[in-house]
DNA sequence: ATGGGATGCGCAAGGTGATTGCATGGCCGC
DNA sequence: GCGGCCATGCAATCACCTTGCGCATCCCAT
């Protein structure tokens, strides 16, 4: 069960992930030890799932991102675990999500500039199964703003 | 500059994030002390943005996720900035992403139910500034898969 | 060819942060 | 009113992170 002090340590976690468990406990309000021990249970049930490094890929020479939509081929119902499976078999595929609606699929790809994206496009892309309709938009920015999160 | 052991390293550091600097190490092939500088260098560098925490918002009694596309009024110079600066001001939006193409901006919110995102879509996003369209796909489920990174 | 400087490494030690044991207090049920 | 359970703070211990030192390698200048 969820409760105040909780949330004032997820909205700090979230707003701030390089804390200490220290740090974290000061701003929300407990000491270190039950801070610690309640972070553990939150993860234990799963609310927080993870802790991911966020990487800048245009850094590791990868300037190009785009979001890819897809409509898959309804009338074949191993249709969108033979796309995922697939979809996942592509490095440069570093996000998938499913939709319920016009759009079945999205996928995040990157590539080192445009030549390397239509290469991807061409061979890796379009040749996975099931698609009946795609659609793409290239990625401008990510603006991640989690403190202001509904907690 | 990026080499060998910095790929490993931010490979397995992507495919396992709860590993200590030491298993890292191990698995990378280096030192802890190595591991542990080659990441502070990665940091440093922005190749390494932060460390997030990921949380299931489910668990947090948050049922619905919608993708939100929006077209803006091109018309208004002013209109993209403000509409960003009005989506921030939202607590429900846990995600903002822009793009260069047919759609502008791209939002995720999150709702308990569908009567509160009605409510949410009624009452803070159809008042942002500068709407032309939009568009909301429900998202089903989150596939992220790093261990097939292109490192 | 040689020497010097720069860089990165491993090792080990010191420091910091995380984790745990213990005692206490509050709350709830009987 | 009492006992049990749960969560807490405190302090100690443990684990991990960080840093100093010495060494090796590479590159560049003479």
């Amino acid at each position: 069960m969820i409760d105040e002090a909780d949330r004032r340590i997820l909205r700090h976690l979230l707003a701030d992930p390089a804390l200490t468990t220290a740090e974290l406990a000061e701003r929300a309000g407990v000491t270190a030890a039950t801070c610690w021990r309640r972070i553990e249970k939150l993860t234990d049930a799963g609310v927080i799932r993870s802790r991911q490094a966020v990487i800048d890929w245009r850094r590791l020479g990868y300037e190009v991102e785009v979001s890819l939509r897809f409509t898959l081929d309804k009338t074949n119902p191993r249709a969108f675990d033979e796309f995922l499976a697939a979809a996942r078999e592509v490095p440069e595929v570093i996000g998938i999500e499913t939709f319920l609606g016009r759009v079945d699929v999205r996928l995040n790809v990157i590539a080192r500039d445009m030549v390397h994206y239509q290469q991807i496009y061409r061979e890796r892309i379009l040749t996975l199964p099931h698609i009946a309709d795609i659609e793409a938009l290239m990625l401008i920015s990510t603006i991640k703003d989690s403190a202001g999160v509904p907690l």
